[in-house]
DNA sequence: CTTAATTTGTAACATATGTTACAATAATAA
DNA sequence: TTATTATTGTAACATATGTTACAAATTAAG
């Protein structure tokens, strides 16, 4: 697959023909970068310098303390630009970890070419503009989920998110030890809490599939 | 004080002069706005469709639950924007809510007259996106302060941030009420976190003075 | 099908933080 | 100064979550 199909289809140049795409990689500066399963990409705190799309593979961001406690924030995915939201800032220490999910192929474009770039093109202009407002909320609605809801909250939270078409059968494909990641705990812990709303009959877990017995105690853990 | 002297001191019209802030005024259909001490500026998750520019005064971010917890994210004062992260994204809900911490005057833009303003203005586009991408580093630290910490560990990363000029001495002008908000926790574990630091030997409180006895042992708290 | 690896459940105990209530202290107003 | 209000310290207890360890169950590999 040409380079200009993938990036027609990505987040920061959607909407651009692919003529475009392809005069604006002819007078930018750019290379492509390969990282393997579990490569760090660049540490917290560190300093970057580069827009980063992901074109195969995906990657991580999270953060880690000295304990060893992981907080996973999100997976980026092909077509979608590492830490956007953070390139434009005064200073340019990312408050965040990159890893390599699996093998992954990363095009990178000189900052400062990239900002010439968005300054010319109204359309990557706008289209940065929406996804860095999109990723605060993203990033804000992180906070609340974390920081104001219990163990049974989040995965009450989750449930609901999952629920696909009103259906009360939720396919999970996830593992504990994904999801306590996810939620910044640890996984007994959320074992426990899946337990307790098992025995409160609230919800019933046939293998990878869970049942939602009664929506509204539910959704009130959720509290939504 | 006239509005274009305040306006030109404000982050988002940052470096331009006054009379092309009058000449913007003149084209943009805007109105002030004045709130009363604790009236609410607007709720989490209430569509925004303003660009608010706190005139004088003081806002707060906050984020609260069903059970009463309260979660202070940050004061806004003269000269910032309210919500402004959140004000491009796809969809129009605020994350959080804002209420005047005092009278407060703002300056209301409609969203669209904004956007128009900033596609035809070079300088308060490249502020604004400067402001966002420093609100998401902004979002993002508060993620790993409120989650990968314990209570000693805040307070203790509150007081590193407080130091002044490599001195030891720090004042300071916080309630602990006001610091427990901020930290997401109640006011009786905060004090008594500190009391701990107290008989750790690692601060000593004098007044609304602490000094800082044992500056490793406070950074390994902090754990930076 | 059998074996190995991964995932889950769970128990016993440790620790961190919340809850409530009240006294002690400090700051402010009368 | 005195009275009032706000702030802080603290105790006793409750609850939520972490820790460790291991067995049971499930899934993947040979």
């Amino acid at each position: 697959m040409k380079l200009s199909e993938i990036l027609i289809q990505s987040q920061i140049f959607n909407g651009l023909d692919e003529s475009s795409i392809v005069h604006l990689l002819m007078h930018t500066h750019y290379q492509m970068k390969t990282y393997e399963k579990d490569e760090i990409v660049f540490h917290r705190n560190q300093d970057l310098n580069w827009c980063m799309l992901v074109i195969s593979g995906s990657v991580r961001g999270e953060m880690s303390n000295i304990d060893g406690k992981i907080l996973k924030i999100e997976d980026i995915n092909p077509g979608r630009v590492i830490a956007l939201a953070f390139l434009f800032g005064t200073n340019t220490k990312i408050p965040v970890s990159v890893v390599a999910n699996c093998k992954t192929e990363i095009l990178r474009i000189n900052k400062v070419d990239f900002l010439r770039v968005m300054q010319n093109n109204t359309k990557i202009l706008t289209n940065t503009l929406q996804l860095i407002s999109d990723r605060s909320k993203f990033l804000a609605n992180k906070l609340y989920f974390l920081s104001m809801k219990t163990i049974k909250g989040k995965y009450a939270s989750f449930l609901l998110e999952q629920m696909y078409k009103d259906s009360l059968a939720i396919n999970i494909q996830y593992t504990q030890e994904d999801l306590s990641e996810v939620f910044g705990i640890t996984r007994p812990s959320l074992s426990r809490a899946i337990g307790e709303l098992v025995s409160e009959k609230i919800i019933t877990i046939k293998g990878k599939t869970i049942i939602i017995n009664d929506m509204q105690s539910l959704k009130n853990y959720a509290n939504q």
